[in-house]
DNA sequence: TGGTTTCTGCTAATAATTCGCAACTACAGT
DNA sequence: ACTGTAGTTGCGAATTATTAGCAGAAACCA
């Protein structure tokens, strides 16, 4: 997970079996969650389909192209930049998690397809 | 749903039985998924539990309350200002939608709480 | 080494959503 | 009005994603 790529529980689990032999989903569904409470996973709901997580310790943008399926993170201070576009707007609300995901076309797939 | 108001399937389901006994929670699913692409309706998925539907054409922010579940919106141009501060950091990417929720704590159950 | 806690596999349950199909309705053309 | 076609609904079941319960195994600790 430190590659800063996104998996589903099931993702995990495929990849964890491979020296794991016999380890059950409920089981990644668990360490998933002691992680999480940890600070050290990040999971987002993604506009459709499961839970992703990744080794990231802070809720950050995820941008979802609908063409690839490919996740990507803007770069830069746009979590920050987004927080404080946020906090600006929402007086009175502390913002304690963020979540964003964009769904739109990344870079490759607007250039193949035109 | 014009209230502005956030429901899930099954609230709308329970309401609009009043007035539809036999109305199946299925149909309301389809009618949602017709609407929703008809953009008279937008979903959102909150960091926990079911999807959440209001009558708004366009994505916007979504301010989730951890202590009371209240669904609010910021004011103003919040949604746009965020959509500016990430598309300045997402060069290439199209944005088309943009899911942006935050978890937190509102200004009501702050003071409450101290 | 014995006792306690934690973790895991396994199975089953739950929650949310979708699918398949047959009956029903709306409706357009004749 | 009559009939064919398309769209909609109820109903039940299937799927998907996730969580819970429990008993045995493992790890830890005095």
């Amino acid at each position: 997970m430190e590659s800063g790529e996104h998996f589903t529980a099931e993702e995990i689990w495929d990849r964890a079996r491979g020296g794991l032999p016999g380890l059950e989903l409920s089981t990644v569904y668990r360490a998933l969650e002691t992680l999480r409470e940890a600070g050290l996973v990040a999971e987002s709901r993604l506009p459709a389909g499961p839970r992703v997580f990744e080794a990231r310790p802070s809720s950050h943008p995820h941008l979802v192209c609908e063409v690839c399926g490919e996740i990507s993170h803007p770069e830069g201070g746009a979590g920050r930049r987004l927080l404080e576009a946020l906090d600006g707007a929402s007086e009175g609300f502390e913002v304690r998690e963020l979540h964003v995901t964009a769904r739109g076309v990344c870079a490759g797939c607007a250039g193949r397809e035109g």
